[in-house]
DNA sequence: TAATTAATTTAAGCTTGCTTAATTTTAAAA
DNA sequence: TTTTAAAATTAAGCAAGCTTAAATTAATTA
Protein backbone atom coordinates (compact mmCIF):
# COMPACT_ATOMS: atom_id res chain seq x y z
CA UNK A 1 0.00 0.00 0.00
CA UNK A 2 1.66 2.90 1.52
CA UNK A 3 5.63 1.79 0.65
CA UNK A 4 5.28 -0.47 -2.02
CA UNK A 5 6.86 1.45 -4.79
CA UNK A 6 9.10 2.70 -2.58
CA UNK A 7 10.38 -0.87 -1.44
CA UNK A 8 10.21 -1.81 -5.60
CA UNK A 9 12.68 1.39 -6.88
CA UNK A 10 15.24 0.84 -3.75
CA UNK A 11 15.38 -2.83 -4.04
CA UNK A 12 15.72 -2.41 -7.64
CA UNK A 13 18.72 -0.26 -7.48
CA UNK A 14 20.33 -2.38 -4.98
CA UNK A 15 19.88 -5.21 -7.49
CA UNK A 16 21.03 -3.13 -10.31
CA UNK A 17 23.85 -1.12 -8.99
CA UNK A 18 26.87 -1.26 -11.03
CA UNK A 19 30.76 -1.92 -9.87
CA UNK A 20 30.58 2.18 -8.31
CA UNK A 21 26.89 1.42 -6.94
CA UNK A 22 25.44 3.60 -9.45
CA UNK A 23 22.47 3.49 -11.72
CA UNK A 24 20.54 5.04 -14.94
CA UNK A 25 16.88 5.95 -14.34
CA UNK A 26 16.27 4.03 -17.29
CA UNK A 27 17.12 0.85 -16.03
CA UNK A 28 14.60 1.35 -12.99
CA UNK A 29 12.35 2.06 -15.25
CA UNK A 30 12.72 -0.85 -17.62
CA UNK A 31 12.85 -3.59 -14.50
CA UNK A 32 9.79 -1.92 -12.73
CA UNK A 33 7.64 -1.00 -16.52
CA UNK A 34 7.01 2.54 -15.54
CA UNK A 35 7.87 5.66 -17.72
CA UNK A 36 10.83 7.36 -17.01
CA UNK A 37 9.07 10.33 -15.69
CA UNK A 38 7.44 8.17 -13.09
CA UNK A 39 11.13 7.22 -12.21
CA UNK A 40 12.78 11.25 -12.20
CA UNK A 41 9.62 11.40 -9.75
CA UNK A 42 9.98 8.93 -7.46
CA UNK A 43 13.97 9.61 -7.28
CA UNK A 44 13.14 13.14 -6.00
CA UNK A 45 10.88 11.89 -2.88
CA UNK A 46 13.58 9.42 -2.17
CA UNK A 47 16.51 12.07 -2.32
CA UNK A 48 14.22 13.68 -0.36
CA UNK A 49 14.15 11.04 2.16
CA UNK A 50 17.81 10.85 2.64
CA UNK A 51 17.46 6.84 0.71
CA UNK A 52 19.54 8.13 -2.25
CA UNK A 53 22.02 10.29 -3.29
CA UNK A 54 20.38 12.12 -6.68
CA UNK A 55 21.72 14.86 -8.97
CA UNK A 56 19.63 16.08 -11.88
CA UNK A 57 21.25 14.26 -14.78
CA UNK A 58 23.72 12.61 -12.29
CA UNK A 59 24.37 9.36 -11.19
CA UNK A 60 22.08 7.77 -8.74
CA UNK A 61 23.36 5.73 -5.72
CA UNK A 62 21.75 4.36 -2.23
CA UNK A 63 22.76 6.42 0.64
CA UNK A 64 23.69 3.70 4.10
CA UNK A 65 20.39 4.40 5.14
CA UNK A 66 19.04 3.35 1.80
CA UNK A 67 21.39 0.76 1.63
CA UNK A 68 19.99 -0.69 4.99
CA UNK A 69 16.41 -0.41 3.32
CA UNK A 70 17.13 -1.57 0.29
CA UNK A 71 18.67 -5.02 1.95
CA UNK A 72 16.08 -5.73 3.93
CA UNK A 73 13.79 -5.65 1.11
CA UNK A 74 16.24 -8.28 -0.73
CA UNK A 75 16.41 -10.45 2.24
CA UNK A 76 12.59 -10.46 2.66
CA UNK A 77 12.41 -11.64 -1.33
CA UNK A 78 14.84 -14.39 -1.04
CA UNK A 79 13.66 -15.90 2.40
CA UNK A 80 10.46 -16.02 1.10
CA UNK A 81 11.56 -17.61 -2.37
CA UNK A 82 12.89 -19.95 -0.26
CA UNK A 83 10.47 -20.77 1.31
CA UNK A 84 8.82 -20.89 -1.55
CA UNK A 85 10.68 -23.64 -2.94
CA UNK A 86 11.50 -25.73 0.23
CA UNK A 87 9.04 -26.02 2.16
CA UNK A 88 6.08 -25.29 0.13
CA UNK A 89 7.47 -27.13 -3.06
CA UNK A 90 6.34 -24.04 -5.51
CA UNK A 91 7.76 -23.96 -8.59
CA UNK A 92 11.19 -22.33 -9.10
CA UNK A 93 9.75 -20.37 -12.34
CA UNK A 94 6.75 -19.36 -9.83
CA UNK A 95 8.69 -18.48 -6.89
CA UNK A 96 9.71 -15.36 -7.98
CA UNK A 97 6.54 -13.51 -8.82
CA UNK A 98 4.70 -14.36 -5.35
CA UNK A 99 7.75 -13.69 -3.24
CA UNK A 100 7.73 -10.07 -4.85
CA UNK A 101 4.14 -9.57 -3.40
CA UNK A 102 5.04 -10.77 -0.10
CA UNK A 103 8.19 -8.70 0.72
CA UNK A 104 5.85 -5.91 0.72
CA UNK A 105 3.48 -7.24 4.04
CA UNK A 106 6.15 -9.12 6.28
CA UNK A 107 7.37 -7.43 9.48
CA UNK A 108 10.60 -8.00 10.51
CA UNK A 109 9.53 -10.42 13.08
CA UNK A 110 7.88 -12.91 10.62
CA UNK A 111 10.81 -12.94 8.39
CA UNK A 112 13.30 -13.61 11.67
CA UNK A 113 11.00 -16.50 11.95
CA UNK A 114 11.13 -17.66 8.54
CA UNK A 115 14.69 -17.58 8.78
CA UNK A 116 14.90 -19.53 11.33
CA UNK A 117 12.48 -22.16 10.37
CA UNK A 118 14.73 -22.42 7.04
CA UNK A 119 18.10 -22.64 9.46
CA UNK A 120 19.62 -19.13 8.17
CA UNK A 121 19.48 -19.90 4.28
CA UNK A 122 22.70 -17.88 2.63
CA UNK A 123 20.92 -18.58 -0.72
CA UNK A 124 17.94 -18.77 -2.35
CA UNK A 125 16.85 -20.94 -5.08
CA UNK A 126 18.61 -19.13 -7.95
CA UNK A 127 21.47 -18.93 -5.88
CA UNK A 128 21.29 -15.66 -5.03
CA UNK A 129 22.59 -14.26 -1.84
CA UNK A 130 20.41 -13.72 1.55
CA UNK A 131 21.57 -10.42 3.85
CA UNK A 132 21.34 -11.57 7.53
CA UNK A 133 18.93 -10.23 9.74
CA UNK A 134 22.40 -7.82 10.67
CA UNK A 135 22.94 -6.81 7.38
CA UNK A 136 25.53 -9.15 6.27
CA UNK A 137 25.54 -10.31 2.56
CA UNK A 138 26.87 -13.89 1.99
CA UNK A 139 30.03 -13.84 -0.36
CA UNK A 140 28.96 -14.73 -4.06
CA UNK A 141 30.76 -17.60 -5.76
CA UNK A 142 33.21 -16.77 -8.19
CA UNK A 143 31.47 -17.42 -11.36
CA UNK A 144 30.84 -16.55 -15.01
CA UNK A 145 28.66 -16.66 -17.25
CA UNK A 146 27.85 -19.64 -19.39
CA UNK A 147 28.12 -18.01 -22.69
CA UNK A 148 31.90 -17.45 -22.34
CA UNK A 149 32.98 -20.98 -21.88
CA UNK A 150 34.25 -22.99 -24.59
CA UNK A 151 33.44 -26.29 -26.74
CA UNK A 152 34.42 -29.26 -24.20
CA UNK A 153 34.37 -27.07 -21.10
CA UNK A 154 32.37 -28.76 -18.34
CA UNK A 155 30.71 -26.71 -15.56
CA UNK A 156 28.50 -26.83 -12.31
CA UNK A 157 25.41 -24.04 -12.55
CA UNK A 158 25.65 -21.76 -9.35
CA UNK A 159 23.39 -19.07 -10.09
CA UNK A 160 20.61 -17.84 -12.70
CA UNK A 161 19.03 -14.56 -13.76
CA UNK A 162 15.42 -14.72 -12.06
CA UNK A 163 14.33 -11.62 -14.17
CA UNK A 164 12.17 -13.47 -16.73
CA UNK A 165 9.46 -15.81 -15.60
CA UNK A 166 9.37 -17.23 -19.14
CA UNK A 167 12.92 -17.71 -19.23
CA UNK A 168 13.20 -19.84 -15.73
CA UNK A 169 9.94 -22.24 -17.36
CA UNK A 170 12.19 -22.67 -20.17
CA UNK A 171 15.46 -23.70 -18.63
CA UNK A 172 13.75 -25.58 -16.01
CA UNK A 173 12.50 -27.46 -18.68
CA UNK A 174 15.75 -28.46 -20.25
CA UNK A 175 16.84 -30.01 -16.86
CA UNK A 176 19.03 -26.70 -15.74
CA UNK A 177 19.11 -26.18 -11.79
CA UNK A 178 21.67 -25.01 -9.09
CA UNK A 179 24.21 -27.76 -8.75
CA UNK A 180 23.11 -29.11 -12.07
CA UNK A 181 25.95 -30.38 -14.51
CA UNK A 182 26.30 -28.96 -18.23
CA UNK A 183 29.48 -30.04 -21.00
CA UNK A 184 29.54 -27.55 -23.34
CA UNK A 185 29.49 -30.37 -26.79
CA UNK A 186 30.09 -27.42 -29.76
CA UNK A 187 30.05 -23.58 -29.38
CA UNK A 188 28.92 -22.09 -32.80
CA UNK A 189 31.16 -19.03 -33.56
CA UNK A 190 28.97 -17.20 -35.89
CA UNK A 191 26.01 -16.80 -33.56
CA UNK A 192 27.82 -17.86 -30.47
CA UNK A 193 24.77 -20.61 -29.87
CA UNK A 194 25.72 -23.66 -28.45
CA UNK A 195 24.66 -27.38 -27.88
CA UNK A 196 25.20 -28.47 -24.26
CA UNK A 197 24.63 -31.67 -22.75
CA UNK A 198 22.23 -31.77 -19.19
CA UNK A 199 22.05 -34.64 -17.88
CA UNK A 200 22.85 -36.55 -20.52
CA UNK A 201 20.14 -34.97 -22.98
CA UNK A 202 21.58 -32.94 -25.80
CA UNK A 203 19.98 -29.10 -26.44
CA UNK A 204 20.69 -26.54 -28.43
CA UNK A 205 20.85 -23.58 -26.60
CA UNK A 206 20.66 -19.22 -27.73
CA UNK A 207 23.79 -16.72 -26.66
CA UNK A 208 20.95 -14.92 -24.85
CA UNK A 209 20.43 -17.90 -22.95
CA UNK A 210 23.64 -19.08 -22.40
CA UNK A 211 24.46 -15.56 -20.90
CA UNK A 212 21.64 -15.57 -17.87
CA UNK A 213 23.16 -18.74 -16.74
CA UNK A 214 26.00 -18.45 -14.27
CA UNK A 215 28.80 -21.63 -13.73
CA UNK A 216 31.47 -22.81 -12.21
CA UNK A 217 33.90 -24.56 -14.70
CA UNK A 218 35.12 -27.64 -13.60
CA UNK A 219 38.83 -28.81 -13.96
CA UNK A 220 39.77 -30.37 -16.73
CA UNK B 1 -1.97 -2.23 -3.90
CA UNK B 2 -4.87 -2.16 -6.14
CA UNK B 3 -7.47 -4.19 -4.43
CA UNK B 4 -6.62 -4.22 -0.92
CA UNK B 5 -9.25 -1.82 0.25
CA UNK B 6 -11.67 -3.35 -2.04
CA UNK B 7 -10.42 -6.82 -0.22
CA UNK B 8 -10.75 -5.14 3.22
CA UNK B 9 -14.35 -4.14 2.84
CA UNK B 10 -15.76 -7.19 1.26
CA UNK B 11 -14.22 -9.34 4.40
CA UNK B 12 -15.52 -6.74 7.18
CA UNK B 13 -18.79 -7.44 5.44
CA UNK B 14 -18.59 -10.93 5.47
CA UNK B 15 -17.01 -10.91 9.04
CA UNK B 16 -19.65 -8.76 10.75
CA UNK B 17 -22.75 -9.42 8.71
CA UNK B 18 -25.90 -9.79 10.71
CA UNK B 19 -28.82 -12.49 10.81
CA UNK B 20 -29.98 -11.12 7.50
CA UNK B 21 -26.78 -10.80 5.78
CA UNK B 22 -26.90 -7.03 6.22
CA UNK B 23 -24.43 -4.40 7.85
CA UNK B 24 -24.89 -0.60 8.20
CA UNK B 25 -22.27 1.45 6.58
CA UNK B 26 -21.41 2.95 10.41
CA UNK B 27 -19.95 -0.04 11.38
CA UNK B 28 -17.76 -0.64 8.23
CA UNK B 29 -16.14 2.84 9.00
CA UNK B 30 -15.60 2.00 12.50
CA UNK B 31 -13.98 -1.60 11.73
CA UNK B 32 -11.63 0.15 8.91
CA UNK B 33 -11.33 2.92 10.95
CA UNK B 34 -12.24 5.25 8.19
CA UNK B 35 -14.62 8.23 7.99
CA UNK B 36 -18.42 7.25 6.52
CA UNK B 37 -17.91 9.35 4.11
CA UNK B 38 -14.93 6.91 2.46
CA UNK B 39 -17.79 3.90 3.01
CA UNK B 40 -20.24 5.55 1.02
CA UNK B 41 -17.84 6.13 -1.47
CA UNK B 42 -16.56 2.73 -1.95
CA UNK B 43 -20.34 1.03 -1.68
CA UNK B 44 -21.11 2.73 -4.80
CA UNK B 45 -17.93 1.45 -6.06
CA UNK B 46 -18.03 -2.12 -4.63
CA UNK B 47 -22.40 -2.06 -5.94
CA UNK B 48 -21.35 -0.88 -9.16
CA UNK B 49 -18.83 -4.34 -9.68
CA UNK B 50 -21.68 -6.40 -8.58
CA UNK B 51 -20.07 -7.62 -5.42
CA UNK B 52 -23.09 -6.01 -3.09
CA UNK B 53 -26.51 -5.04 -3.39
CA UNK B 54 -26.57 -1.53 -2.48
CA UNK B 55 -29.15 1.01 -2.31
CA UNK B 56 -28.69 4.46 -0.43
CA UNK B 57 -29.91 4.58 2.64
CA UNK B 58 -31.18 0.95 3.04
CA UNK B 59 -29.16 -1.88 4.20
CA UNK B 60 -26.00 -3.48 2.45
CA UNK B 61 -25.46 -6.94 1.68
CA UNK B 62 -22.95 -9.56 -0.84
CA UNK B 63 -23.86 -10.65 -4.36
CA UNK B 64 -23.19 -14.18 -4.72
CA UNK B 65 -20.08 -13.13 -6.43
CA UNK B 66 -18.92 -10.80 -3.62
CA UNK B 67 -19.49 -13.88 -1.10
CA UNK B 68 -17.01 -16.04 -2.82
CA UNK B 69 -14.96 -13.07 -3.35
CA UNK B 70 -14.86 -12.41 0.47
CA UNK B 71 -14.87 -15.86 1.31
CA UNK B 72 -11.80 -16.01 -0.23
CA UNK B 73 -10.03 -13.49 2.04
CA UNK B 74 -11.11 -14.46 5.02
CA UNK B 75 -9.69 -18.22 3.73
CA UNK B 76 -6.34 -16.35 3.28
CA UNK B 77 -6.43 -14.49 6.34
CA UNK B 78 -7.37 -17.31 8.64
CA UNK B 79 -4.71 -20.05 7.05
CA UNK B 80 -2.13 -17.38 7.93
CA UNK B 81 -3.07 -16.95 11.18
CA UNK B 82 -2.86 -20.95 11.62
CA UNK B 83 0.64 -20.89 9.97
CA UNK B 84 1.33 -17.96 11.77
CA UNK B 85 0.82 -19.29 15.35
CA UNK B 86 1.58 -23.10 15.18
CA UNK B 87 4.72 -23.64 12.40
CA UNK B 88 5.98 -20.69 13.54
CA UNK B 89 5.47 -20.26 17.12
CA UNK B 90 4.33 -16.53 16.59
CA UNK B 91 2.11 -15.01 19.83
CA UNK B 92 -1.69 -14.88 19.58
CA UNK B 93 -1.61 -11.12 19.69
CA UNK B 94 0.40 -10.85 16.92
CA UNK B 95 -0.99 -12.95 14.37
CA UNK B 96 -4.14 -11.03 13.32
CA UNK B 97 -2.34 -7.53 12.15
CA UNK B 98 0.14 -10.21 10.28
CA UNK B 99 -1.91 -11.60 8.51
CA UNK B 100 -4.00 -8.67 7.51
CA UNK B 101 -1.17 -8.05 5.43
CA UNK B 102 -0.51 -11.15 3.99
CA UNK B 103 -3.96 -11.92 2.91
CA UNK B 104 -3.47 -9.44 0.05
CA UNK B 105 -0.57 -10.49 -1.20
CA UNK B 106 -1.05 -14.29 -1.15
CA UNK B 107 -2.06 -16.26 -4.67
CA UNK B 108 -4.95 -19.13 -4.46
CA UNK B 109 -1.62 -21.56 -5.56
CA UNK B 110 -0.12 -20.18 -2.47
CA UNK B 111 -2.80 -20.87 -0.07
CA UNK B 112 -3.66 -23.91 -0.94
CA UNK B 113 -0.24 -25.56 -0.66
CA UNK B 114 -0.26 -23.53 3.03
CA UNK B 115 -3.47 -25.43 3.59
CA UNK B 116 -1.88 -28.89 2.91
CA UNK B 117 0.80 -28.35 4.75
CA UNK B 118 -1.01 -27.53 7.64
CA UNK B 119 -3.32 -30.66 7.33
CA UNK B 120 -6.50 -28.84 6.04
CA UNK B 121 -7.38 -26.92 9.02
CA UNK B 122 -10.96 -26.35 10.07
CA UNK B 123 -10.46 -23.43 13.04
CA UNK B 124 -7.87 -20.55 13.19
CA UNK B 125 -6.54 -19.63 16.49
CA UNK B 126 -9.02 -17.68 17.57
CA UNK B 127 -11.33 -20.15 17.53
CA UNK B 128 -13.28 -18.93 13.99
CA UNK B 129 -13.88 -21.60 10.86
CA UNK B 130 -12.05 -21.45 7.72
CA UNK B 131 -13.66 -21.53 4.52
CA UNK B 132 -12.40 -24.58 2.69
CA UNK B 133 -11.06 -24.17 -1.05
CA UNK B 134 -14.45 -25.08 -2.15
CA UNK B 135 -16.03 -22.31 -0.17
CA UNK B 136 -17.43 -24.37 2.42
CA UNK B 137 -17.30 -23.19 6.12
CA UNK B 138 -17.37 -25.55 8.59
CA UNK B 139 -20.02 -25.38 11.32
CA UNK B 140 -18.86 -23.26 14.04
CA UNK B 141 -19.40 -24.97 17.32
CA UNK B 142 -22.26 -23.53 19.74
CA UNK B 143 -21.51 -21.41 22.08
CA UNK B 144 -21.78 -18.44 24.54
CA UNK B 145 -20.39 -14.91 25.71
CA UNK B 146 -18.68 -15.86 28.76
CA UNK B 147 -20.68 -12.71 30.49
CA UNK B 148 -23.71 -14.70 30.37
CA UNK B 149 -22.50 -17.34 33.07
CA UNK B 150 -23.15 -16.79 36.65
CA UNK B 151 -21.91 -17.92 40.00
CA UNK B 152 -20.57 -21.21 40.04
CA UNK B 153 -20.93 -21.93 36.21
CA UNK B 154 -17.58 -23.72 34.35
CA UNK B 155 -17.16 -23.52 30.78
CA UNK B 156 -14.49 -24.09 28.42
CA UNK B 157 -12.84 -21.31 25.84
CA UNK B 158 -14.09 -22.11 21.86
CA UNK B 159 -13.70 -18.71 20.59
CA UNK B 160 -12.38 -15.25 21.45
CA UNK B 161 -13.02 -11.76 19.17
CA UNK B 162 -9.74 -10.80 17.71
CA UNK B 163 -10.50 -7.30 16.94
CA UNK B 164 -8.18 -5.64 19.08
CA UNK B 165 -4.85 -6.59 19.64
CA UNK B 166 -4.62 -5.74 23.29
CA UNK B 167 -7.53 -7.38 24.32
CA UNK B 168 -5.75 -10.83 22.81
CA UNK B 169 -2.47 -9.13 24.39
CA UNK B 170 -4.74 -9.20 28.49
CA UNK B 171 -6.06 -12.28 28.03
CA UNK B 172 -3.17 -13.90 27.07
CA UNK B 173 -1.55 -12.66 30.05
CA UNK B 174 -4.94 -13.79 32.04
CA UNK B 175 -3.74 -17.52 31.02
CA UNK B 176 -7.08 -16.90 28.62
CA UNK B 177 -7.01 -19.45 25.08
CA UNK B 178 -8.57 -21.95 22.93
CA UNK B 179 -10.02 -25.29 25.38
CA UNK B 180 -8.32 -23.40 28.69
CA UNK B 181 -11.53 -24.03 31.28
CA UNK B 182 -12.80 -21.29 33.24
CA UNK B 183 -14.65 -21.59 36.62
CA UNK B 184 -17.16 -18.66 37.92
CA UNK B 185 -16.82 -18.03 41.36
CA UNK B 186 -18.89 -14.78 41.52
CA UNK B 187 -20.67 -12.66 39.48
CA UNK B 188 -21.55 -9.39 40.23
CA UNK B 189 -24.86 -8.00 39.74
CA UNK B 190 -24.48 -4.62 40.21
CA UNK B 191 -21.93 -4.14 36.98
CA UNK B 192 -21.49 -7.78 35.65
CA UNK B 193 -18.09 -7.44 36.50
CA UNK B 194 -16.90 -11.13 37.29
CA UNK B 195 -14.71 -13.51 39.62
CA UNK B 196 -13.03 -16.21 37.70
CA UNK B 197 -10.49 -19.11 37.91
CA UNK B 198 -8.19 -20.01 35.18
CA UNK B 199 -5.46 -22.62 35.35
CA UNK B 200 -5.84 -22.41 39.53
CA UNK B 201 -5.18 -18.51 39.41
CA UNK B 202 -8.42 -16.10 40.07
CA UNK B 203 -8.68 -12.94 38.12
CA UNK B 204 -11.07 -10.03 38.13
CA UNK B 205 -12.83 -9.09 34.78
CA UNK B 206 -15.04 -6.72 33.41
CA UNK B 207 -18.18 -7.12 31.80
CA UNK B 208 -16.76 -6.13 28.12
CA UNK B 209 -13.97 -8.54 28.34
CA UNK B 210 -16.25 -11.20 29.30
CA UNK B 211 -19.00 -10.57 26.44
CA UNK B 212 -15.46 -11.19 23.77
CA UNK B 213 -14.82 -14.71 25.04
CA UNK B 214 -17.17 -17.50 23.94
CA UNK B 215 -16.93 -21.00 25.69
CA UNK B 216 -19.01 -24.04 25.67
CA UNK B 217 -20.76 -24.33 29.41
CA UNK B 218 -19.73 -27.75 31.34
CA UNK B 219 -22.22 -29.64 32.28
CA UNK B 220 -22.75 -30.27 35.85
C1' DT C 1 32.76 19.74 -34.26
C1' DA C 2 28.06 19.56 -35.76
C1' DA C 3 24.10 16.88 -36.22
C1' DT C 4 21.34 13.31 -34.68
C1' DT C 5 19.60 10.18 -31.38
C1' DA C 6 18.77 8.68 -26.74
C1' DA C 7 18.01 9.74 -22.00
C1' DT C 8 16.21 12.67 -18.64
C1' DT C 9 13.33 16.08 -16.80
C1' DT C 10 9.24 19.15 -16.54
C1' DA C 11 4.39 20.12 -16.98
C1' DA C 12 -0.25 18.95 -16.92
C1' DG C 13 -3.56 15.65 -15.93
C1' DC C 14 -5.77 11.11 -14.32
C1' DT C 15 -7.38 7.53 -10.78
C1' DT C 16 -7.75 5.69 -6.18
C1' DG C 17 -9.01 6.12 -1.62
C1' DC C 18 -9.04 8.99 1.49
C1' DT C 19 -10.39 13.74 4.20
C1' DT C 20 -13.43 17.78 6.02
C1' DA C 21 -17.60 20.40 5.75
C1' DA C 22 -22.23 20.82 4.52
C1' DT C 23 -26.63 18.59 3.55
C1' DT C 24 -30.14 15.15 3.71
C1' DT C 25 -32.42 11.18 5.64
C1' DT C 26 -33.58 8.06 9.25
C1' DA C 27 -34.07 6.82 14.09
C1' DA C 28 -34.80 8.01 18.89
C1' DA C 29 -36.64 10.83 22.49
C1' DA C 30 -39.66 14.07 24.35
C1' DT D 1 -46.32 13.82 16.55
C1' DT D 2 -42.68 17.04 16.87
C1' DT D 3 -38.01 17.76 18.10
C1' DT D 4 -33.45 16.27 18.43
C1' DA D 5 -29.71 13.32 17.64
C1' DA D 6 -27.36 10.00 14.87
C1' DA D 7 -26.27 8.07 10.43
C1' DA D 8 -25.64 8.46 5.64
C1' DT D 9 -24.73 11.06 1.63
C1' DT D 10 -22.85 14.74 -1.35
C1' DA D 11 -19.39 18.07 -2.64
C1' DA D 12 -14.90 19.72 -2.89
C1' DG D 13 -10.24 18.82 -2.28
C1' DC D 14 -5.73 16.31 -1.29
C1' DA D 15 -1.55 12.97 -1.80
C1' DA D 16 0.47 9.12 -4.13
C1' DG D 17 2.01 7.17 -8.18
C1' DC D 18 1.21 6.85 -12.35
C1' DT D 19 0.49 8.66 -17.61
C1' DT D 20 1.36 11.48 -22.13
C1' DA D 21 3.46 15.32 -24.39
C1' DA D 22 6.83 18.77 -24.63
C1' DA D 23 11.35 20.57 -23.39
C1' DT D 24 16.05 20.01 -22.04
C1' DT D 25 20.49 17.70 -21.51
C1' DA D 26 23.80 14.11 -22.57
C1' DA D 27 25.78 10.75 -25.63
C1' DT D 28 26.75 9.02 -30.19
C1' DT D 29 27.82 9.27 -34.89
C1' DA D 30 29.02 11.26 -38.97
Amino acid sequence: MQNDSKEDYLSIIFKHKDNNGEIKPNIIAEKLTVTNAAVTDMLKKLSKEGLINYKKYKGISLTSEGEIFARNVVRRHRLWEVFLYQVLGMPWNKVHDEANRLEHSSSDELMNRIDRLLNYPEYDPHGDPIPSKEGNVPKVKKHRPLSELNTGDSAKVVRVNDFDENFLTYISELGIKLKENIIVKEKRTFDNSMEILVDGKPWNISNKLAQNVFVEVNEK
